[in-house]
DNA sequence: TAGTAGATTATATTTATTCTAAACTGTTGA
DNA sequence: TCAACAGTTTAGAATAAATATAATCTACTA
C-alpha cells in the first residue's frame, strides 16, 4: 500500500475527502520518523517547508480536529497559550518543562499502571493522563 | 486571628500590597466552606455578588496569578478555552467531563501513588497531575 | 461530464488574556 | 502627622489563538 493511499485512507475513515491539501498535511504529521508534538502554527511550517502548496489555517485547524475526533492525533492537556498536539496516540505519558515550554515523552512503561478506584455513575473514563512538570533541579537549593 | 488578617498576610506573603480590591479576592477564594473550581470569569461573578466594590479584571488576574505563584491557588492543566483554576491545593486529581465541561474531584487516595521511574538530568519534578476524561457511559454502546 | 455536496481560502469575528498609561492609594520616614 | 513615592487600580487598547463566514473552487456521483 503506497503511502498517499494510507493517508486516503486516513482521511476518508475520519469523514474527510482526499484533496490536495489534506494530503500535504497528512504527509507532514504521519511520514515523519518518528511522532512528534506540535502546534498548529509549526505544523503549518512544517507543510510550508515540505511541500509547495499553500494551505490556509482553517483548513489545518478542520484537518487537525477531525484527526482528533477519530483518534489519529491526540491533544496534551495543558494551560499554555496554543494548544498541543501528539501523533503519537499510544497511551503514554509527558514531562512538561516549564522553563524551555518543551514536551518530553514518557513511555507507558515508566509510570506504573493508573488505577482510579472512584468512578461516575453513568459515565465511562475516555482518556488517563499523566503530566509532569518539571523545573531546574538547582532551584530548590536557593 | 481574624479572618482578614488571613487574607492580609497571605497577600504580603504573596508580595502583594492588602487592599480593598484584593481583600474582597480573597473573601471569594478563601472564605468559602469547600474548595472549588473557577474561571477568572466566575470568580468577578462571586466576587461582584459577595461585595458592593468593582474589582477590574486586570487586578482579578494579577491577584491570581500571584496567589499561584505562591501556592495558594493551582491552575488544572486543560485544553479549554479559559483556564481553570482550584482553590484545594493539596495533592489530588481530577475527572473532566468533556460533555458537561465540569471538574470532578479525585481524592489523592483514590489513586496509586504515581511513581515515573525516568528522570531528566538537570531537572526535578515539581507537580504531578492525573486528568481523567470522562463520557456518558452510553455512548459505547453505539 | 454536469451537477452538487463538500472543501478551500482570505478575511472578519470572537474571546481570553495581557498591556498601557493615567489616576489613585498604602506605606514609610522625617 | 503628612508628604512623597512606589505600588495599585482601572478602562480601554492590544494581542493572539481559534472559529465563523461567504465566495470561489473541486472531488465525487449518476
Amino acid at each position: 500500500m503506497a503511502y498517499s493511499d494510507q493517508y486516503i485512507d486516513k482521511l476518508r475513515k475520519s469523514g474527510l475527502r482526499p484533496t490536495k491539501q489534506r494530503i500535504k498535511i497528512c504527509e507532514a504529521l504521519f511520514n515523519a520518523e518518528k511522532t512528534f508534538h506540535f502546534t498548529i502554527k509549526e505544523l503549518v511550517k512544517i507543510i510550508e517547508n515540505q511541500a509547495n502548496i499553500k494551505v490556509s489555517l482553517a483548513t489545518v485547524y478542520n484537518t487537525v480536529h477531525a484527526f482528533m475526533k477519530k483518534g489519529y492525533l491526540k491533544e496534551i492537556p495543558l494551560n499554555a497559550s496554543q494548544s498541543y498536539y501528539d501523533t503519537n496516540v499510544t497511551h503514554h505519558h509527558h514531562f512538561f518543562d516549564e522553563e524551555e515550554n518543551k514536551l518530553i515523552d514518557i513511555h507507558q512503561d515508566d509510570v506504573d499502571e493508573i488505577n482510579i478506584k472512584r468512578t461516575i455513575p453513568g459515565k465511562k473514563i475516555r482518556s488517563v493522563e499523566v503530566i509532569a512538570k518539571i523545573v531546574s533541579d538547582n532551584q530548590s537549593q536557593k
